[in-house]
DNA sequence: ACAGCCATGTAACTTGTTACATGATTTT
DNA sequence: AAAATCATGTAACAAGTTACATGGCTGT
């Protein structure tokens, strides 16, 4: 919901047009989170479908302006000031994959836990080279995306940390502590029909 | 693409009926993640049309087993020996907003800033309290959920991290120092055509 | 003339997510 | 008999993402 409502809160600014959205988000947020054109007009057609902006007027240039609704501003106002929460979808990639990995009898969960480490590592001395912030204009600019690169890097440092942590985890327990065989016995309710084939078994 | 892949790399253990994939998700992950149960059989049709998995035999209890193909082995391989790589989609939902917050003028982002970092203690007291890790089963189950337990603080002390040093950035800069107005003079080049209505100005 | 950017738009598709329908079985 | 749980499935949708088509303007 953040690219929709971003662009939501921009347009409260004033009207815009589909690629100066573009530019406008691309100034605030940087090279680190480029945003597709496509998406604009999407996006823009989306919240039109749901009140929040309306189409406006075509300059002498052919750029095409939409203007934010009431309900559009109101949706603005809530967004800023509600906190996101944090439910059952922010799901976190690494975290999930990896306690997977190391929960599943067989699977190389160090080599996972390496390889994601090295990944981590590179994609952390690329953002700490400063490389995405320079290059930028005004100093406001140059201010935006130096945030936008910490929580970049505070985010990949703590994904850098839980790294180390499981990696330990994993040294101090014996062979597979963790390792979750699928388990058996299950169907003791619901559901007893049909006639149909073998069992299968729960595996090697 | 986790949800996914964890549901295939289960099944590479052997083969599973629906209920039986989510039990064992739920297993690995525990409350932090909870899945929703229709979500399994979505996913299964979705696997089985792109070739990673064949639905099964039907066992007496009417329990429709799923069986991973060559491929979908393959496609677990893969992904266990390949990192999350940090792409465009790793989008940060609060940094992207809180950005975008700090930059448009006439914004309260401090108040913003505050009501996140109250979400997120809050967050953080909870997964604190060890109350989502106890009630588990086995030892390994423990483990496994202390983890997942883990990977949730780690992200959630990052995002207090980055929130205080956002605002500490703003405090130790003039009042909008991050505002950043709607560009003007845009149009410089580009598709200049068709009669139209008046220009609209960038907002007040 | 041509490459490249400005600009708008469309169509298709991905994963994730939820709500709902159905029915059997076990427990109380 | 009712409530809770086991179990399978369907339908619809959200948000993000990408690929493609079209065309005009600017700079070389």
């Amino acid at each position: 919901m953040s690219v929709r409502l971003s662009l939501l809160a921009i347009l409260d600014q004033g009207p815009c047009y589909g690629y100066q959205l573009r530019h406008e988000f691309d100034r605030r947020t940087g090279s680190i989170w480029p945003l597709n054109v496509g998406q604009i007009y999407n996006t823009l057609e989306r919240l039109e479908r749901d009140g929040f902006v309306r189409r406006g007027e075509t300059d002498a240039h052919g750029h095409v302006y939409w203007r934010i609704t009431d309900t559009g501003s109101a949706e603005v106002a809530r967004w800023l000031s509600s906190p996101v929460r944090r439910t059952t979808a922010s799901r976190d990639e690494v975290a999930i994959k990896l306690t997977i990995a190391a929960t599943l009898p067989g699977v190389d969960a160090d080599a996972a836990i390496s390889a994601q480490l090295v990944a981590i590592r590179e994609h952390l001395a690329l953002l700490r080279s400063d490389a995405p912030v320079t290059a930028s204009h005004g100093e406001a600019e140059l201010l935006a995306r130096s945030l936008v690169r910490d929580a970049a890097l505070f985010d990949a440092e703590a994904e850098e940390r839980w790294l180390e942590h499981l990696r330990r985890r994993l040294a101090e327990h014996p062979a597979h502590a963790l390792a979750l065989g699928l388990a058996t016995d299950r169907p003791k309710r619901g559901r007893p029909a049909k006639p149909a084939a073998a069992p299968a078994p729960a595996v090697a």
